[in-house]
DNA sequence: CGAGCTTTTGAACGCAGTCAACAATTGTGG
DNA sequence: CCACAATTGTTGACTGCGTTCAAAAGCTCG
């Protein structure tokens, strides 16, 4: 269950592939690209608020996110990101860092220089348009969230963040009937939907105890993802799937 | 202190000129763009949920906003638009709306097809960049409006939402000393924040008590900026403008 | 096997939501 | 220009979701 043994430039010719079909050139100046291979800890920053990067990160495995803290001493989590995903593409057009990214779980990521990769959106417009839809995408999450987080109670923000990692992480092969690794802690389960860690873990009890989602170690299993779906109020809509995902 | 003397290709000249400097025929391509203009209503829907558009709606006066709502009825303001916005620019490479866009006061606006803004930025790929940035900046506000409603009490909500308004409206000449319309209903605000009515007009009365804001009918005064920016614990940095825009 | 993290529990407090009524403002037609 | 209707803003009282603090119990890993 892990993406370890597709090559950086294949995981991308994947993902865009899954938006239109490219050329054989195209898919061959994706595959060329030069990209540098490293692997990050848990609780590192990739990236931090205020940097000038030049270069963008591709996550070929663990899970990474978008953070920000107030002055007062709280984070929240603003995305994460999941095998596949470009955390930071945004700083290609973006001068400064507005938030940082740090890595959740132990990860691999594959760092592409910003010069290669204007390079090839130069060249190929298609390509261009299909790294700009990632991050209109990443928007439309965002939107969802401000919606999650701003309407729903937690009970309910849970379900959704719950239903939105399961159809995100099985679009890209991580579930097995249901099933999925979650290398996240409460606290930071807490980050992400902007609430206090002791209320998070009432409300992870609440789930289990209404037959919603099982959980052992660090695994989710969705027993009945119809009852999670209404219980998040969740329309897979927003992640702008192709349709046989979607399913 | 209305933006209607500015032609619509200008406004969108003048905006791109404000990241980097367009070349002559850059500029041109930009003005010769085929625009449809209309007005609408308050509170209608320039475009709606599930709708797949093939034009995008350029902003040239009054306020939009992006909104979704919950299963339960309950309003979501996940964007706001100023003159010179493009609220729905992400349409161009996502097939489905997976929100609505609506006027919020009389709004003036331009519609511009999708398959000359295509020809456009498949022609001039530092156009294109130039509109990519854009949407990457909304993400950037996404982010930060994520900190502000997951993390802050509505004080400093309202103070931050206030001060982002000050700053947005100053770099496109609308706010003269501290003071600016505000043509939105405190029901409006409370769906910006994501809270009530009752709490969103109690919180501005606190702002008015302490000094920090002043009302008369939809006119709004920040008398200083200094304590707002404090109160908000606002950092324009996410809004991504000019050096200069930002003092 | 102990250190350190993560999860769980209990109890008190407080921010914010809800409901309902009233005041003020805006807009409209006569 | 006034009278009336409709929208918007304001207030009070009650309720409840979620926070905070503190401590205990479970895990993970060297």
């Amino acid at each position: 269950m892990t993406n370890g043994t597709d090559s950086p430039g294949g995981l991308m010719v994947r993902k865009l592939e899954s938006i239109f079909t490219l050329t054989d050139e195209e898919q061959q100046a994706l595959r060329d690209l030069r990209i540098e291979l490293a692997n990050v800890e848990p609780d590192r920053d990739i990236v931090s608020l205020g940097d000038r990067p030049s270069q963008t990160c591709l996550l070929l495995d663990g899970f990474t996110c978008v953070y920000k803290g107030s002055t007062d001493g709280k984070r929240q989590i603003m995305a994460l990101q999941v095998p596949g995903d470009i955390p930071d593409l945004h700083s290609l057009h973006l001068e400064v860092m507005d938030s940082s990214i740090a890595a959740i779980s132990p990860c691999k990521v594959g760092f592409i220089q910003h010069s290669d990769l204007r390079r090839v959106c130069e060249r190929y417009p298609r390509i261009a348009a299909a790294f700009w839809r990632e991050t209109l995408v990443d928007a439309s999450i965002f939107r969802e969230w401000l919606l999650n987080i701003g309407r729903r109670k937690t009970y309910s923000r849970m379900a959704h963040l719950l239903c939105e990692l399961l159809f995100r992480l099985r679009a890209v092969g991580l579930v097995e009937s249901g099933t999925f690794d979650l290398p996240i802690t409460q606290v930071e389960l807490a980050d992400l939907l902007g609430t206090s860690p002791v209320h998070a873990n009432r409300v992870i009890q609440a789930l289990r105890a209404d037959g919603l989602i099982r959980t052992q170690g660090k695994t989710v299993t969705v027993p009945d993802l119809a009852k999670l779906v209404e219980a998040g109020d969740f329309d897979p809509l927003y992640l702008h799937l192709k349709e046989n995902e979607t399913a």
